[in-house]
DNA sequence: TTGTATGCGTTATCAG
DNA sequence: CTGATAACGCATACAA
């Protein structure tokens, strides 16, 4: 196996008695350099696997034309469609992506945020921790100019871009729906994160509609959960079941949470929507396929994901006093799937 | 807003009225600078906001303590937990993680083996497209000692690293469990890819222990897929239960078919699993929720990411003739569940 | 123990 | 249209 050391524009320049900094310009297609050299350049800077160092373009030009995402973990269906729009987008803009977990730590956040930075990310597109309070270690993105872009898990307090639907709405669409379905006495489950805006923010939809109809908000149809995963699911389901005027609908924020009411019935015997309808959240591909399949919210996170990474990419140098707190709300639907239709 | 530039070693030098190589020195704590002066120097690096830039230490070094993923698409169960597997290594060892997407395009992943390339990635982990035929795009690492490692979709014919499991034994054991739970006529549906060898393997398997059992081969029962969707199970077990003399029982290579055919069995009032038995792959996370829950295959997808992290950190500079052809082979295991639990 | 000088590969500026 | 040169920020060889 031959061992070459990488091929420069010093190594074409030298082959075609040229200056590095012709070869430079041609590969770029400079309008000053003739057609001619650009032709031979290029063919030479391929006959010699030629591929540019873009750690000292960075270095030199300041542009790295990479998209830093710092995300809870990359398993969520939700994050991995987000992941996967950030990264077609990129892709069309010849921007590479560099992804980091945090696994919902702050600590873990911090020294990530870090880690990008230290990476020159070009911009950087976040969701947080569930434990991150304080936002502080994303300052340095703000204070450099390089765009910084939250995304559904979202800071209440900070100036900066964010892409979110508008979970308030999604909430009271969700509940309204199972109302029009004659549900009359409807449970919710409501996750608490140290800033949890979002899931107030459903919930504030949830009791808002229930308000609306003339249903009394009942505290005790409305469950904590500290984690969002199935058996939490099925703990609080079991408890609502357990209740002696059980509910008839439930709203949960998040499929796998709707998943586990609907399985949850169906083991007591409870028949799914007829006594108990249930509405999901985001649409994962699980909602589809469960039987009785699920109704959900859309979340449409390849569309967030490409949205964020256009507002990087689109350069937003101008992270200004005046045009920050851009928000950019997309739309969510309510996708009516057997759990939930009565009628 | 204030807009300072990066701060840099040289900042620091001039504050201390030391030499930048000094500050350079303290910084990784070099031992020939006195434990003050490294003292002094961390602690101004911090209250400055110093954050080293990984460009210039790249560059200068050509070590970039980056490893570049290229893979099919992020969304899947198995490749987010292999991703994850590699993101929690890497991080472990202070290494960054850059993914690419080739949406199982040859021409994409061609482009972006160039790309990482380019971001002179310390090492490659990657799971080929499914168009792959030719893998001539990875010899620029190979060529340059750049580590590549390929997981679970491995070409036949290249000489590096690769994480796999034992999709033979592993096939074979399917078809066995089922054997041993009764079924005399066993299904299969198998994936067509240009190299396909893995999903060859696992048929190869399937064959091998019917034939051991003296159960005849059947080429009706044994349904070839454009494409591991749902759909596409679903189109191929209509099929099968179709035939006049259907089977009693499937191996499913992925558990989304292992899901469609469940489903597609109970829509046909077909018992599961006593008139048909379903064993799947993977163990995504599907397989455990789905009613009945489907038996599977485990695919241990963060313990491979983990496993070829660690080979691209423990720096293998010997990709040399020699050692490389090194293969590691991770268990599988049979996981009994409802979906063909008979016995 | 610390300082000086140089180069990593590219691009932008200025000159020709 | 092309060439020479400096600079990006860091790390190392060598000098002191």
């Amino acid at each position: 196996m031959e061992e070459h050391r990488h091929v420069t524009i010093y190594d074409i320049a030298q082959k075609l008695n040229l200056a590095a900094s012709t070869i430079s310009r041609a590969l770029k297609d400079h309008h000053s350099i003739s057609d001619k050299t650009i032709k031979k350049v290029k063919q030479t800077a391929k006959e010699m696997g030629f591929v540019p160092n873009t750690l000292a373009a960075g270095l030199r030009g300041n542009v790295t034309k990479t998209i830093g995402i710092l995300i809870p973990t990359v398993t969520q269906p939700f994050l991995s469609s987000l992941i996967s729009g950030i990264e077609i987008a990129a892709q069309k803009s010849d921007y590479s992506v560099i992804i980091m977990q945090s696994h919902d730590s702050y600590q873990m956040e911090v020294d990530m945020a870090k880690s990008l930075y230290s990476n020159r990310v070009s911009g950087v597109i976040c969701s947080l921790a569930m434990e991150t309070k304080d936002t502080s270690h994303f300052k340095q993105f703000s204070n450099n100019n390089i765009p910084l872009v939250f995304v559904d898990r979202v800071p209440k307090d900070y100036d900066t871009f964010r892409v979110v639907i508008n979970n308030y709405l999604a909430g009271y669409k969700a509940t309204k729906h199972l109302i029009e379905q004659g549900c009359k006495r409807i449970a919710h489950l409501t996750p608490v994160s140290e800033f949890g805006s979002l899931y107030n923010e459903r919930k504030r939809g949830y009791t808002d509609a229930l308000a609306e109809h003339g249903i009394p908000i009942e505290n005790n149809l409305i469950i904590s959960l500290k984690k969002i995963t199935y058996e939490e699911g099925v703990k609080a389901c079991n408890q609502l079941f357990d209740l002696k005027n059980p509910p008839d609908g439930l709203f949960a924020p998040g499929d796998l949470l709707a998943v586990s009411a609907v399985q949850t019935a169906k083991k007591r015997g409870i028949k799914v929507p007829d006594q108990f309808a249930v509405i999901g959240f985001n649409n994962d591909p699980i909602s589809e396929i469960i039987e009785p399949n699920i109704s959900t919210i859309t979340h449409p996170a390849e569309k967030m994901g490409k949205a964020a990474a256009e507002l990087i990419i689109k350069n937003l140098k101008s992270v200004k006093e005046e045009d920050a707190k851009e928000i950019t709300f997309l739309n969510t639907q309510v996708l009516v799937r057997e759990s939930s239709r009565k009628i």
